[in-house]
RNA sequence: GCGGACAUGGUGGAAUGGCAGACACGUUGGUCUUAGGAGCCAAUGGGCAACCGUCCGGGUUCGAGUCCCGGUGUCCGCACCA
């Protein structure tokens, strides 16, 4: 018998594999399709880290199962291979990013392949190939006719580091999520997607979507809706009121004092009637100068300026009240104007208390003079005119009435989704298919222009501008009026990275299609995919966007269905062997390459997937491996031993058999990989003295989507027709997964007092009566008759004694 | 502050309300060996024992790691969102 020696039969296997196009997925309908989908990677230059082969390897365990069982699956790969990284590491090396990119993919392209993993080899997809991104950008064009895709004079995250603008979910507690600078406000003409046209749907329809619990709960809250009233404040000794957006319309007797934000055009326009305008003035321009990071940080500390010489009337009361403007009102939520009710808001109440404001009690159950009562379950109006004595909800419902007919305000929902900043003054990004001309306005380029390819330039270096490096390109930017002819100018910006990514998965089902994104049947055929699985950080943005891209294709009627993806699961974060984040520096990962050098892919993808529960986070650590390695090594001597042994199956085992493949099945479906393992680990060590050839061929068939290399070789050696991972999969009967006899446990008051055999399926009393027939219990007993029982069949006694 | 997840041996982790600790690592002992950082076998939650044990305190139940209420702690997401 020669030794296990991974390196020599994964490569061999994984040839075989691709020579005989074993993974791609057949272009047919019988009603057995599954699409199986990771997200896939960016290329950066580092190569493969652990982060990848987690969930691959997991979605591989259940592509390869699912194609045994008898599925045309489509699991395929590609390269989200557009953004930063790649412009950076060429701008650092001089190297033009396409060429970055091109060996970045072929780098990862065999790491992976020396993984084992089932993708199909023919539909790998490039988000920066010009024949993938013509529909990149012939989307975009669809958004813009529909009016979707607008350009915008918007205060922007910008990073001084990136030199390039940040949609908000780029954003992470005020700093750049890529390099972690404090992201700085700047007034831009921005490139924005409407998503917050679809905000109700994107909430609603995640009734129609299988995500976890989490998953939806996040997207919801991001999608943030809300309902209150708007109110129309008059301002005193003016035409004009001051329009405000409040959740809490019951509090409207307590306002007792209003704030704008320092961005409120209200400031200008009133310039003449602030008396204090140089110190509101002042103020304003410092709000600006903070970033969004140190407008949080200073969150204890109110502040504002109050704009003297303006008062608006509260339309309940009919009284005056003064104006303020302060940072803690963002121009971007509502109407950048609130109504405060220290009462009953904990940011009025601090306001108020710092400025010496008249905080006034409405709602009664707490104590306004110490701190805001902020509860609405079960509050009634007090000073409150006619509202007094009503519960809150009847309150709003009153006073909400009572505006609109008056016309002074009426019920609105609002979201805090915001629109999708959707530029970037960067050079690796799909152009922007669209011509500014000085007598038409923006022009979008005719479809039969696309691609609008790239230039290829030298000098593809951000500038401090805020200008894309497209636009120091002359002979591009330079062109006509596709309208009028005229000369005119391209559009400079680029795509942000979540362009390409929110369709891709529709490009798999027909990738070479050169005149629509993907045929009406492929996209029949394989669409929506039937199981995503895909990282929590992506659930706000990916997993968002790409719904909303989808819900517009299928508006346009494009695709067939309103949502993307049947199910989607998250796995979960692999933190390095000391439990934190893993670095190169601290050296508490594992290189994927440095695993398989030593032990193989079957080992590692074996051990990545043992070391816990996929879709919870874990850590990563060396001691695992040497445990799947072991348990290689036992089925290559075990097979070995068994080729002599015959067909049929090992008589004592043969339940512990069907249990497992019972076991491996249903925990293939969940997720549940770690203990599919251990289960058939557990099968192995049942067979004290070997096993026959009949056993292995179940065993090598269940572990194949695990450690399909040494399945495969295994397979060959017992002369077997045809590869293991084309194999059938194994059948459990059910009948034989349990045994004739069962071991009862024996409780006694509730607590386990000892064991009992009995026939499988015996009665209540027959149970209770072996129970009692046992030396222990009947000691226990002592002769006296339990005064009650309880009998789960198969399971347990529990004999309940008085006294 | 809001939303979500979690807490089990020396370690990673198992347990549809029904024998807690599967499986693996580690450790200890044995065996084989010139050798063992290889393999194989055995033991391994604590306690001499009766018993006691799933973060803490209550509760529901014949029975709770699991369900409910109240704490404590850890992690993740969002956050002056009106």
């Amino acid at each position: 018998m020669e030794r296990y020696e991974p390196k020599k039969i994964e490569p061999k296997w994984q040839k075989t594999w691709l020579d005989r196009g074993c993974f791609r997925a057949a272009d047919r309908d019988e009603g057995n399709n599954q699409y199986v989908l990771i997200e896939f990677p960016y290329p950066s230059g580092v190569g493969l880290h652990i982060g990848h082969p987690r969930p691959y390897t997991g979605m591989d365990v259940l592509a390869r199962a699912r194609r045994m069982q008898g599925y045309n699956v489509l699991f395929p790969i590609g390269w989200d291979a557009f953004g930063l990284p790649a412009e950076n590491y060429a701008i650092k090396n001089n190297i033009h990013p396409a060429e970055v990119v091109r060996q970045n993919v072929e780098h990862f392209r065999k790491q992976i392949r020396r993984l084992g993993y089932s993708f199909d080899d023919t539909r790998e997809v490039n988000t920066t190939d010009p024949a993938y991104y013509k529909w990149t950008q012939w989307i975009f064009l669809k958004m813009f006719e529909k009016g979707l895709a607008y350009k915008a004079n918007m205060p922007v995250n910008w990073c001084p580091s990136c030199k390039c603008v940040l949609a908000n979910e780029e954003v992470i507690g005020g700093l750049c999520e890529r390099c972690e600078s404090p992201a700085e406000r700047r007034d831009k003409s921005q490139w924005m997607l409407k998503i917050t046209e679809y905000a109700q749907r994107l909430l609603d329809d995640l009734a129609l979507c299988d995500f976890p619990a989490r998953v939806a709960a996040q997207q919801k809250n991001w999608i943030g809706r809300s309902e209150g009233a708007e109110i129309l404040f008059p301002l005193a000794g003016t035409e004009e009121t001051l329009r405000v957006y409040t959740t809490r319309p019951d509090t409207l007797f307590g306002a007792t004092y209003m704030v704008i934000s320092p961005e409120h055009p209200l400031i200008d326009r009133y310039k003449g009637m602030i008396r204090n305008f140089a110190e509101a003035d002042a103020y304003r321009k410092a709000a600006a100068r903070k970033s969004d990071f140190e407008r949080t940080e200073l969150i204890k500390e109110k502040t504002g300026v109050r704009l003297d010489g303006i008062n608006a009337v509260n339309p309940a009361t009919g009284g005056e009240i003064p104006v303020f403007a302060s940072d803690y009102v963002l121009m971007s939520y509502g109407t950048g104007a609130i109504m405060a009710v220290p009462g009953h808001d904990a940011r009025d109440w601090e306001f108020a208390r710092t400025f010496g404001l008249p905080i006034v009690e409405v709602v009664k159950g707490g104590d306004v003079t110490k701190e805001a009562f902020t509860g609405t379950e079960t509050g009634i109006m007090v000073n409150s005119g006619f509202l007094d004595g009503l519960e809150v909800d009847d309150a709003k419902k009153k006073i909400t009435g009572w505006l609109r007919d008056k016309s002074l305000g009426e019920p609105v929902v609002r979201f805090k989704l915001r629109d999708w900043v959707f530029a970037r003054q960067r050079y690796w990004g799909e152009p922007i298919p669209i011509v500014h001309c000085p007598a038409c306005g923006m022009v979008p380029l005719p479809e039969e222009e696309l691609p609008l390819r790239l230039p290829d330039v030298r000098n593809y270096r951000p500038t401090d501008t805020g200008e894309s490096p497209l636009a120091a390109i002359t002979e591009w930017v330079n062109t006509t009026c596709p309208k009028c002819g005229a000369p005119a100018k391209r559009e400079t910006d680029t795509m942000p990275q979540w362009a390409g990514s929110s369709w891709y998965f529709l490009r798999y089902t027909d990738p070479d299609n050169p005149d629509t994104l993907a045929s009406k049947e492929a996209l029949r055929r394989w669409m929506p995919v039937d199981w995503y699985n895909g990282g929590m950080e992506h659930t706000t943005l990916h997993l968002l966007y790409s719904r909303f891209w989808h819900k517009f294709l299928y508006d346009i009627g494009v695709v067939e269905q309103p949502e993307p993806y049947k199910k989607r699961t998250s796995h979960g974060f692999i933190l390095g062997s000391d439990g934190t984040k893993i670095s190169k520096t601290k050296n508490n990962g594992m290189d994927p390459d440095e695993v398989v050098r030593d032990y193989g892919a079957d080992t590692l993808r074996l051990t990545i997937l043992f070391i816990g529960d996929f879709e919870k986070g874990c850590q990563w650590s060396d001691k695992a491996i040497k445990g799947c390695r072991r348990f290689l090594e036992r089925v290559w001597v075990t097979a070995h031993e068994a080729a002599e042994r015959g067909g049929s199956l090992t008589p004592g085992v043969e339940i512990k058999l069907h249990q497992t493949i019972q076991k491996v099945t249903e925990d293939i479906e969940e997720l549940k990989f770690n203990t599919a393992i251990a289960a058939m680990m557990s099968l192995l060590s049942a067979y004290e003295k070997g096993c026959t050839r009949g056993d292995m061929r179940v065993l090598l068939r269940l572990l194949s989507p695990f450690a399909p290399h040494i399945c495969e070789e295994l397979w060959a050696a017992y002369g077997e027709k045809g590869l293991c991972c084309e194999a059938g999969w194994p059948q459990y009967d059910p009948a034989k997964t349990v045994e004739d006899t069962v071991e009862l446990a024996v409780q006694i008051n509730g607590k386990l007092r000892g064991t009992v055999v009995v026939p499988r399926g015996c009665g209540g009393d027959e149970a209770v009566a072996a129970a009692l027939a046992t030396e222990r219990i009947a000691a226990a007993a002592d002769g006296r008759a339990p005064f009650k029982s309880f009998v789960v069949p198969d399971k347990l006694v529990n004999l309940i004694f008085k006294g």
